[in-house]
DNA sequence: AAATTATACGCAATCGCTTGCATAATATTA
DNA sequence: TAATATTATGCAAGCGATTGCGTATAATTT
């Protein structure tokens, strides 16, 4: 094996980045001066506005965040609270919003703090998470319909901005990102009524304290109710391939001519198309099966799913948006709350009967 | 659908915390013998102590990250450098790193900034990180392979305590933790041969660059020496179920009497069992597959996937608390480099032939 | 040219916390 | 009991920004 040469010089340790005071001596200005021209502000001429400019360009100047923060009375930070599953196969739709969420704070110039939320503790007051307490962020993206009411309730009182993604509170006018839920499935589900004939089509839905469930569980129903069928609706305490499959073995027994089943989520779908085959009823032959999210495996699958693609990335790069809206508009000045929708699209493969 | 009655009382800002001149006033001492007591330092009357405490307590008081920040130079955040894969689903394996980074910093009072940087990223200077630039964390953990040596090394360089996830650094002393590799694949590979009685086993590796893969090669190298077995080793730019696929149906061509795949992970097995399906040849009848990582979905592949766990939960943890020890140790006095193993698994499913 | 209004800039306080040093209070020793 | 060593506390100067207010210059108006 051939040493590698690296040019390692630990310990020569980086020199401390440059001050205003080091800017404004040698520049020959006050601080003051300094900051308005690093900030834009107005009443500087332009002679001394260059020259301090060119000498923060020569300094390499950068702002200290924590002075900046101490001053000003903002970090910066957004915090993005993730709900902890117990089941981590859970966390794959909601990773894409993460990209989305990362990349558009770097492009606003803004930092992300991520934390994870398990029951334990949602139990205690949200203002309790360290890093709203220890005021380490200006704003909160709230992430899953599994955050309980109550913990977003008391951010949001703590009149701290929050937004939240793939939820919603009723009776509330917090401002939310979701998915066109209820017409992604309301779309899919016409697929197999118009497309492939079928007459008897469960719904296996998540919770129904879940927005995403309900919203889906309505696009569902409007479909059927179009064409004058009848809806069978399952609920699932969780969505995941495991609950999808006991869910399926039940429609299956409860339903004797079952032909086809919209599930809430690509891992439900998933575990319906197992519990299936476990049966040995062929999907799409026997049994179609379509879901929601598009998740990375659901094209891997045999059959490859049919499903509803959602643009979790988008999502969360709208999110994050409104939230810096949020924080950087006037806080006395009155908006409008804001709920936006992120368009879904059908995307068909083979488990819905289209080859 | 009836009105839900939340107590709504946004614009009613929570008030501003309580400072240490609050707590100061209310109990008759001044700020310093405050910060004293909050920081367990010596030198103050008991009697004083626990007047201070408690009014403290009855204040709620937390100290400004801020101020505190300011003042000692320390931000208590520490920093995930996380790659941008092309390929979302490569972030799968992973997410379960970042649930035990997120709970061991918690449970530590730390805070976690995260980020995600792309080829295009990495080509800048590594100090130009917006979290480092801004002096916004005291050390950051680099995870996954495909980080650029050039970077780490800057990042090293700088004197920001630094560890390597799922990673290292070949001729420098750069804390890193990692699977025990080598002897997970060891372990898979022998399986293969002395209870399957494999003679012709493939191994799909990633790029050479990446340690993982030139350790899970090492792993499979040795079982197959031990065994007098000759070697075949196909390289794949990078870990996906697509690449996967193709390096299987390379494999196939070039050798016609394989028994056996193992694969760098768990994504490239998927794409490995794919390929043979696609040429009709059964798993694991015919061929005999394997993977690593053991993510959520190998489970539910049929046929269930023989893997080798690994515990990326641990991982992320032991992380945390080496890049904490580093932080907060004596940065002038010398310590031992580190280098953590986390033992692997074998996880015996159907695709290597058991049943 | 004197008076008035703008324009540029500096002074100094402030944000909340830490910390070296001085000093008052108390305990120890001779 | 006086002298000395300890212990407990306060003062004040930072840390690196922002920002209200005052003032010397320059520009404009009579």
């Amino acid at each position: 094996m051939q040493a590698i040469a690296y040019n390692l010089q630990k310990g020569i340790t980086v020199a401390n980045s440059s001050t205003l005071r080091d800017i404004a001596e040698k520049a020959g200005v006050s601080v003051s001066t300094v900051s308005r021209v690093l900030n834009d502000q107005p009443g500087i001429g332009s002679k001394t506005r260059a020259r301090v400019l060119a000498v923060a360009q020569e300094l390499q100047f950068v702002p200290n965040a924590a002075a900046r923060s101490l001053a000003t009375k903002r970090t910066r930070n957004i915090g993005l609270v993730n709900y902890k599953w117990a089941v981590p196969s859970q966390f794959v739709a909601s990773s894409l919003d993460s990209v989305g969420i990362d990349e558009e704070c770097q492009r606003l110039g803004y930092h992300l703090l991520t934390t994870l939320v398990g029951e334990q503790a949602m139990k205690r007051n949200a203002l309790q998470l360290p890093m709203v307490r220890e005021e380490r962020v200006d704003g909160l993206i709230l992430a899953g319909p599994a955050i309980k009411p109550s913990f977003i309730i008391e951010l949001y009182n703590s009149g701290l901005p929050v937004v939240l993604l793939d939820n919603r509170l009723r009776g509330t006018d917090i401002d939310c990102v979701l998915h066109e839920n209820e017409t992604g499935v309301y779309r899919v589900t016409q697929h197999l009524i118009q497309e492939h004939q079928h007459q008897v089509i469960a719904f296996l839905s998540g919770p129904d304290t879940w927005l995403s469930s309900r919203e889906r569980a309505a696009g569902y129903h409007s479909a059927l109710a179009e064409a004058s069928l009848e809806p069978h609706l399952f609920l699932m305490p969780d969505t995941t391939v495991e609950t999808g499959m006991k869910a399926m073995q039940t429609a299956l027994i409860k339903i004797p001519d079952l032909t086809a089943v919209v599930a809430v989520n690509d891992a439900v779908a998933v575990g319906a198309m197992r519990a299936c085959k476990a049966i040995g009823r062929s999907v799409p032959e026997q049994i179609a099966v379509v879901g929601f999210d598009n998740i990375g495996w659901s094209e891997l699958h045999d059959p490859p799913l049919t499903t509803v693609h959602a643009f979790g990335e988008d999502m969360g790069r709208q999110a994050v948006r409104r939230l810096i809206e949020l924080i950087e508009s006037d806080p006395n000045q009155e908006h409008a709350r804001l709920r936006l929708r992120v368009a879904t699209r059908l995307i068909i493969r083979r488990s819905c009967g289209c080859d």
